[in-house]
DNA sequence: TGAATTGTTATCGT
DNA sequence: AACGATAACAATTC
């Protein structure tokens, strides 16, 4: 299950292939989680370029302009690229964002000329170099949509975790203007942005707090703790380009630094004392009773 | 077979 | 009333 660490290891390895490439075609194959519809999407990518591959919370992001460089008329419309008084190209030209979100088991493919399609197509588009970028995804729980702005969908999202200004105010504020546990809220896309369940469970061991415990009864200390763990996780995370423990997501080497996530009954690598694992919010949930003790 | 997984939405309780 | 917790849901694999 992608998780921010993943999504941007996702992301980094496709930047370099997709930037500069025109979306030629787009099909989609399960139009269900294609929004706001198959058709709208549709029009709203052909002809685009892709400008930028980035990443906002656990969502793979694809600027596209159709406002060609060269000042050509949009290929789609007929339109003159649209000019700022000061005849700079426009901050929000024509083109939009096309959002991925993975979910449970989507990954992402780049597909060389005559290459099968995998097993589990759920979306494809076709660019400019013949090569086919397809949403494979056995679960079927993958969205795809496309904006012309992400402002709305972003702004109802939490903040980025490795942001500047995230730093151990911000969350000591957000947690204690709110009394909830705290697995559930870390898990919370609008409280704090792409953070999943083994994230969760590492920051909260790292930091030494159980998942149970209120948010508004941390002290600043705590939060100190564990905005430093959540960001230490995190990037070590990224670095080892994520985790890999089963055919979802391969290639990463998190797995062997993870203290808790998946490792019931397995010594803590801090104290010794057995994994223990228990539910949360519907959520399985990992700690070392020893090193996060409370409830 | 049922447990596991994400994020949204609806509903229940305090 | 407002907030927080809870359950259901989409669909599939092992």
């Amino acid at each position: 299950m992608p998780e921010l660490p993943e999504v941007e290891t996702i992301v980094r390895s496709v930047r370099g292939e997709l930037v500069g490439r025109t979306i030629r075609e787009f099909v989609s194959h399960w139009p269900r989680n294609t929004l706001p519809s198959a058709a709208a999407a549709r029009r709203g990518c052909l002809g685009g370029r892709i400008s930028a591959v980035t990443r906002r919370a656990k969502y793979i992001v694809l600027r596209l302009e159709t406002d060609a460089a060269g000042g050509k008329p949009n290929s789609r419309t007929g339109r003159a690229p649209r000019e700022r008084r000061d005849g700079r190209r426009s901050a929000f030209p024509d083109g939009g964002f096309l959002l991925i979100h993975l979910r449970m088991s989507g990954r992402l493919a780049l597909l060389e000329p005559g290459e099968a399609e995998p097993k589990h197509a759920r979306a494809v588009w076709k660019l400019d170099d013949q090569r086919r970028l397809v949403l494979d995804d056995a679960r079927k729980f993958g969205r795809i949509v496309y904006a012309a702005g992400c402002e709305e969908l972003f702004g109802a999202l939490g903040p980025e975790p490795l942001a500047r200004e995230f730093t151990a105010q911000a969350l000591y504020a957000l947690l204690s203007r709110r009394a909830r546990q705290l697995k559930p809220l870390l898990l919370d896309q609008s409280a704090i942005a792409g953070l999943g369940n083994i994230y969760a469970d590492e920051a909260l061991h790292r930091a030494g707090l159980h998942p149970l415990a209120s948010s508004r009864a941390l002290s600043p200390a705590d939060a100190a703790r564990l905005h430093a763990a959540i960001r230490d996780v995190l990037r070590t995370a990224i670095r080892r380009q994520g985790t890999s423990f089963d055919w979802i997501y391969p290639g990463g080497r998190m797995q062997e630094r993870l203290h808790v996530y998946g490792r019931a009954g397995a010594p803590c690598r801090t104290c010794g004392t057995p994994i223990v694992a228990l539910r949360v919010g519907q959520r399985g949930t990992h700690i070392c009773p020893r090193c996060q003790p409370g409830a």
